[in-house]
DNA sequence: CTGATCATGTAATTCGTTACATGATTCC
DNA sequence: GGAATCATGTAACGAATTACATGATCAG
C-alpha cells in the first residue's frame, strides 16, 4: 500500500472533474462520510503531496477574485485510481460502535436500564437513516441525468444498513422484555 | 467525556472479574474487537493511568516467579463503569469500509471488474462470518453456565451483521448482471 | 450591511497501530 | 529442548480531529 485511502477518496472524487479542497470536502460530506470520511486537516495536506508525486495537478483560477486552486486528475492519477479499484490487497473494513460496546456490558444494568440504552441506539440509527433519506431523491436525480449508478447503489446500501441496525434494536429490546427475569443491577 | 472510551472497555472488562492487561488485551480479542478494538499499547498505559484516578487496583502477583499484575475495579471505577453505560451521551458511531468505498468509485471500472470487486468483498464477510461462527458455541456455553446474556446477544449482532453484508453483496452482484448494457471503463 | 458560504491552510492534540525488547513458564 | 503462551512494556510512527486564523464574495 503506497497512498492512504484518503488519497483514493481525493482521486475518486476528482475524476468526477476539476473540483478544490473545499468542494471535494463538500462532497465526502454528503456521500463518502458513511463510510470513509475526511476532514481539511487531511485533504489539504494530502492535496499537496498527491500534486508532487504527479498524481493530480492544481490549477490557480482565482474566480472573481476569490483565491481558489482547482485540481484535476492527471492521467498517472487515473492510472493509480484504477489499480487501487481493482486491486485485491486486504481491504480496510472497521467498526467502532459505542452503542454496542455499552451493551456488550449491559449486564451491569437493571433489564429497564438496559432497555432505556437500546432505546436511544435506535433512536440514534432512526435519525441517520432520515438523514439519508433526505439525500436520496438528489441523488437518483444525478444518476438518471448522468450514467453513474454506484454512488446510488452505496447510497440504498446505507438505508439498508441503518435500517437493518433499527430492526435489530427492537428485536433486543423485544427479547429484554420478553426474558422478564429479576436482573437487578 | 473524561475517560477514552478503551479506558470503558478496560473497566467493563475487570468487571467479570481480575484480570491482567494480557487477560484484556486477548478477551477483546474474541468479543469486543468487532466493535470496538484495542491494541497493548493502549491498555497497558491506560490501566496504568486509571489506577492513578483511583478507578482500578492493581496488585502484583507473581504466580510462580512469572512477572504478572492483574487489576480489580475499586467502587469508583464500578460507579465510572455505570455512569458511563446509562449516560446519554452522544455516542460514538463510525464504519471505515474501503469495499464500500471503493464500489462508490466503481464508475470507473468495467461491469465485469466491478462484479469481481464485489465478489471479493462477499468472500471477504464470508470469512469474518466463518469466524464469529466458531466463536458462538463457546459464547452459548458460557452464558447457560453463568448469567451473561449480552456478551451473546452482541455475538449474534455480529452473526446477523456479516449475513446482512453478503446478502447485499449477492444483491448488488446481481443487479450488475442484470442492467446488462455496456459500460465499459 | 450582515450572515452564510466559499476558500485555504496550520498547529496542537488525541488516538491507535506496529514493531521491538525482554524474559519466564508450560506443554509436547 | 523447542515452540507456544504468558506477561509487560516502550518508541516510533501514522492517521485523524479540532480549533484556530484569515479573508473574500454572495444573497437577502
Amino acid at each position: 500500500m503506497e497512498l492512504s485511502k484518503t488519497a483514493y477518496v481525493i482521486l475518486g472524487t476528482l475524476r468526477l472533474g476539476q473540483r478544490t479542497g473545499y468542494d471535494i470536502k463538500s462532497l465526502v460530506d454528503v456521500s463518502t462520510r458513511f463510510f470513509w470520511a475526511a476532514s481539511y486537516g487531511q485533504i489539504y495536506p494530502e492535496l499537496r503531496r498527491l500534486e508532487k508525486a504527479g498524481l493530480v495537478k492544481g490549477e490557480r483560477d482565482p474566480q472573481n477574485g476569490r483565491r481558489r486552486k482547482a485540481y484535476e486528475l492527471t492521467p498517472e492519477g487515473e492510472r493509480a485510481l484504477h489499480a487501487w479499484l481493482v486491486s485485491d490487497d486486504p481491504l480496510h473494513f472497521e467498526l467502532r460502535h459505542e452503542g454496542l460496546l455499552k451493551l456488550f456490558f449491559s449486564d451491569a444494568l437493571s433489564s429497564e436500564e438496559a432497555a432505556a440504552q437500546i432505546r436511544r441506539l435506535r433512536a440514534e440509527h432512526e435519525r441517520i437513516l432520515s438523514e439519508l433519506r433526505t439525500i436520496e431523491p438528489h441523488a437518483r436525480a444525478k444518476q438518471e441525468e448522468g450514467d453513474k449508478r454506484f454512488p446510488l447503489m452505496t447510497l440504498e446500501f446505507g438505508i439498508a444498513y441503518q435500517q437493518f441496525l433499527i430492526d435489530y434494536c427492537s428485536e433486543m429490546e423485544q427479547r429484554l422484555v420478553a426474558g422478564t427475569g429479576a436482573s437487578g443491577s
